[in-house]
DNA sequence: GGCTCTACGTGCGATGTGCATCTATTTCGC
DNA sequence: GCGAAATAGATGCACATCGCACGTAGAGCC
């Protein structure tokens, strides 16, 4: 897995996936709604999480000055950054089954089960 | 969630509830089997990860000598610790279900699927 | 002209991580 | 009986990461 980013990374590239182009600011009002977690997303980490996939080949930027507003710098996939989208969510499948197997055994022993599934009693 | 610790510390939470008692070195040997992610679990990090849950009042640790081999610091839950695990249960429950969004709607994405569920072609 | 909003960043101290290394005791091979 | 390996716990340090604060700048508003 590597890093983890606190998970903005596997974010990002599902964002930008969706919708096709975007910038920094604009993405940081949509994080939230496909975090993994609910620990708030700094917008400090989502800049140089952009910057860094683009050192990695996974992003290209370029500048856009002709809307209103100040200029943005916009983002859109590789091949490679879909390609590194599908990893991602392949190792979050994975992760995702972990956690699952976590809690379930979790539950079972605090709650004092043996491995027999029963109903709950009132 | 607070720290990560790269998931290390809700997984001795979990053995160390299974096995009522237990110390480093033997977790060391047993944690792979519960990680949450295939990274490696580094010995140091689980030794610091156990302190932490001391100071935090989440384990007590108490040493063994009487049997063969070096003295063990053998650590167990604190009923703070029970309920420190459940905590992690719930957080990882819904971590778990938000990877899980992430990935169909990843796949959904690539396979360029519409809303509609359709067989797949052969 | 000043205030707010949009937009992109950087600086820096605090914290976390990985790797290597250290100490000490016991057991095993021979 | 002696050295090697296994058991057991832990630290040192360079480096990466994180959160918070701060900095810069253009556009629109009134």
């Amino acid at each position: 897995m590597g890093n983890l980013y606190r998970f903005v990374e596997p974010v990002v590239l599902l964002l930008l996936k969706k919708k096709g182009r975007s910038y920094g600011y604009d993405l940081s009002g949509e994080l939230h709604k496909h975090a993994l977690t609910d620990a708030e997303i700094e917008r400090a980490a989502l800049y140089r999480t952009l910057r860094q996939l683009e050192v990695n080949g996974n992003v290209v930027s370029e500048w856009e000055t002709d809307d209103s507003g100040p200029a943005r710098r916009v983002y859109r996939l590789t091949a490679q950054g879909e390609r590194h989208l599908e990893e991602w969510a392949t190792v979050l499948e994975h992760v995702s089954k972990s956690m699952n197997r976590f809690v379930r055994d979790t539950k079972n022993l605090l709650n004092g089960k043996t491995s027999r599934k029963k109903a709950r009693p009132a």
